[in-house]
DNA sequence: ACAAAAGTGTTAAAAGTACACCCATGC
DNA sequence: GCATGGGTGTACTTTTAACACTTTTGT
């Protein structure tokens, strides 16, 4: 029985492709898409942010090892994922050969922006970015990041996935919020209220929301499970 | 120095990972969409047909390992590929933890029926299939095929893909009939030459094919790179 | 002259887009 | 009474879908 576990700190030929996942994380806050990052301690990339990822057991599906670094990483767990892309570049960990099983994942509010969240002592910090502010990551993570929110934007187009990242209740303008944040461009208020309701996939809940002035109706997704659906 | 390259008769708990790549590799022939398979000589699938698939090696990426093993195994070579997805479920591979980045290759005729077609010893035989045909096949890869097909027939909606299914020089009922054997329903032939022709992704090269009647214009792309256009 | 595939337009329905005002509430 | 976000309809354009006959060639 041997065991290769130890990364060589200088890279030598690496013996065996090691495969790992990694997440992008996202959700709308304060109106802006929102990714989830953590900061490295580790040292080719010490102090800079990177999706959370870890190897994937032996003994685990690809789906499960993305859940259980999720909620290892971020704490947070029970969220909408899915497989993105799998990235294969040969240097894109300097150490090691590590072939990476992109995921994203969908987190719907309450979400605040620092509680709830804890990670492991490896790495010194897990917090909210702002897409438009998340740059220069580790890896090859600033591609898998770019790659995600095209495949979001796509996907929020052609299904209804769209109920992850809202809570049970929402109003219109919530969703409209949450379609403008991720698509980066403004909707056309009636067009866009006119082509939700036609769809038939959000029923009223008749209650209405006291808010500052006047209230806005309720509504919810009739089915939370993914359905592709053509939107906009 | 320690390799772990023999594959245990009688399924112990693997010590790693390994990763491979699957080819779904189609052509339209006889206005028919087929894929081509292996079949195999190893044990726990012997005689049963398969995608052409093998392991990566450590220091190839993704795509060129899906290049090389494609021209391995079937003699096809500088095709059109484009990563498909995943698959990881534990008893994938009866022997072995093997986790298997799928691919879809897109071949150009003349393709004939047998001709150009070679393998290892490791196979018994290659040959296309109509997908119609093609089921019961080894490890997940019935999985594999119809996810490929959704995926084809959703590239040739809404990109120019159909360019690596055709010859240089095609008939428009030529792209027509890639489109109904992708799409698996026919096209009216009017609404299609008119939604074709108003894309300008193609023009006429002038000359006509001497066929048995009356002979047809012949058109080529004007750019044979993947482009995202939406089609139909 | 006939068999076989090529080529060609019009109409109706549906979907998408642009656009501006009144309403209900809290303060 | 005013500031704030909620809610609503119409006209125009574009896209899609249905549909049948004439043309050209080889035999």
């Amino acid at each position: 029985m041997c065991y290769m576990n130890t990364k060589s700190p200088a890279r030598e030929t690496p013996q065996e492709i090691r495969l790992a996942v990694d997440n992008a994380i996202f959700t709308v806050m304060e109106g802006a898409l929102h990714v989830l990052l953590i900061q490295m301690t580790k040292k080719p990339f010490t102090r800079q942010w990177a999706l959370p990822g870890g190897l994937v057991r032996v003994d685990e599906t690809l789906d499960a090892a993305a859940a259980r670094i999720l909620e290892e990483q971020t704490g947070v767990k029970d969220v909408y994922l899915e497989q993105l892309y799998t990235f294969g570049r040969l240097d894109r960990d300097p150490l090691d050969r590590v072939v990476s099983v992109a995921y994203v994942s969908l987190i719907a509010p309450p979400v605040s922006p620092t509680q709830g969240l804890r990670t492991t002592t490896k790495y010194s910090a897990v917090r909210w970015w702002r897409v438009s502010e998340a740059s220069r990551l580790a890896y090859d993570h600033d591609e898998i990041l770019s790659y995600a929110r095209k495949r979001l934007a796509w996907k929020l187009e052609y299904t209804n996935v769209s109920w992850s990242l809202l809570p049970r209740k929402f109003r219109l303008t919530d969703l409209q919020r949450v379609y403008e944040a991720v698509l980066g461009h403004p909707l056309d208020k009636r067009n866009f209220r006119k082509k939700i309701l036609s769809l038939g996939l959000i029923e009223s809940v008749g209650e209405v929301e006291g808010g500052a002035h006047r209230p806005a109706m309720l509504y919810r997704f009739r089915s939370r499970r993914p359905r592709i659906v053509e939107i906009l």
